[in-house]
DNA sequence: CGGACCTTTGAAGACATTCAAGGCCTGTGG
DNA sequence: CCACAGGCCTTGAATGTCTTCAAAGGTCCG
């Protein structure tokens, strides 16, 4: 049972990255696995606020992320950012390129952050030879998928606390997958970043926050999060885990 | 190339469905063409509210619209309907099924609607053969998933009125794309669908058509809409096409 | 013709934003 | 080491947008 200091303390080496452990959770035979471990490009971590890749650049790669987190956004015409999506350890970020041969979204780091690279050329081509590859491609893809209209839901059928609940409740969701504590965890993003995501002010997340301290759902303190009444949590959303 | 007019005056016969002039606008050899369309299924049309398929089915197929309309949504616990998307002609979906390999949406004919079921297994296994129609198939992917994150900015970035605009301005592009009247088109989705899919209530809606009917910006006659001043329309939205 | 449903419009109210100010933390430079 | 500047976060008050509530008109279909 790793905690999240864990990571934070080897943020360097990615140098045993092996895909098992962190994106692909399936039942590959050893060949097989060995196959798609030699397509992985690791290279020396991102710091914080840099780019992995920018909007409009050419479509080459996927990402997952080994340690740290990740945030995609697009720029709309006032050069306000939109942010799309944050990506968490073991989760893969890029599959927006898929249409256009280019990124629509920029991917930043927001703390110190581990990716492996995965030429999409190169996993196509596997993919094309070994089936169990194929078909897991195709369900990480999906899942992207799923987890935009997930966020569509989100937007346009709940309040402000709701999605601020929504939004702590996922995360925790996502570390608990990656065997990390679910209930304390540390924000890798500030309040902006996820008023932005949600759709909301600066100052109503932050509302949100206090409210949710005040009730006793959350211990707060700066990015530090301890849920203490989750099934409360879970019962402000009226639509949990169901849509998308 | 056809006309859709074509297909409105032909909406039960499937017979001489043809993937090129529907939702393979790619460069394909005719053998390859020939072999994508064998396996193309072709049923009679639905009629209005009846479903293609359902929330939680087995995902077998994803559907090429040759004619008419579909809204997808998903259904959260309180047994509110969550529009998550509107299909039009030439377009296709089912995508979601992707993921978990039962649908996550239910998807339902708006009007009287012909669509081609492309089986996924079959789809696959010629994917893997023939390199342009596995090309075509990932960027068709990719494409939902840049809709889907358009509408995510849209909706977490835009006021009730830069929305319903952003929408209508949406449906004029495909129209044209598929070679159909930008300007004046019939809505096939109520005034209650386009609420839901865009986080607003229907009074909401009704105000802004009204709204921009005095504006100059519209005309409106129940679903019947004429876009007058696109580029005032356009100039509404901050972040007109860029996002996503 | 009647009823159900969809749409429109008005008025009141709620929720989130905007505006404003102050506190806290961090990093930098004296 | 301390002082200070700049972010980031929090909180309060006022404003505004969108929703809610209410009612009436329109259209479609039996």
């Amino acid at each position: 049972m790793k905690s999240v200091e864990n990571v934070y303390t080897n943020p360097v080496s990615c140098r045993d990255c092996r895909m098992n452990t962190l994106c692909i959770p399936l039942s590959l035979r050893s060949e097989e696995l060995y196959k798609l471990d030699q397509i992985i490009q690791r290279g020396s971590p991102y710091r914080e606020k840099h780019a992995v890749f920018n909007s409009g650049e050419k479509f080459t790669a996927v990402y997952a992320i080994r340690s740290g987190s990740i945030k995609s956004f697009c720029i709309d015409n006032d050069g306000r950012e939109q942010v799309t999506g944050f990506y968490l350890p073991g989760e893969i970020f890029g599959w927006d390129g898929l249409a256009e041969n280019y990124y629509l979204n920029t991917a930043v780091a927001m703390e110190t952050t581990s990716v492996c690279e995965i030429p999409y050329k190169q996993l196509d081509l596997l993919s094309a030879t070994i089936p169990s590859i194929h078909k897991h491609m195709m369900k990480l893809i999906g899942r992207e998928i799923g987890a935009d209209q997930k966020l569509i839901a989100l937007l346009a059928g709940n309040s402000a606390h709701q999605r601020i609940a929504s939004l702590l409740l996922s995360l925790s969701a996502r570390l608990a997958q990656q065997k990390l504590s679910s209930t304390r965890f540390r924000l890798p993003m500030s309040r902006g970043e996820i008023s932005n995501y949600l759709g909301l002010t600066v100052e109503t997340v932050s509302r949100g926050f206090s409210h949710f301290q005040r009730e006793g759902y959350l211990l707060v303190n700066k990015k530090e999060i301890e849920i203490i009444d989750k099934p409360g949590l879970e019962q402000l959303l009226t639509n949990p885990e169901e849509c998308a």
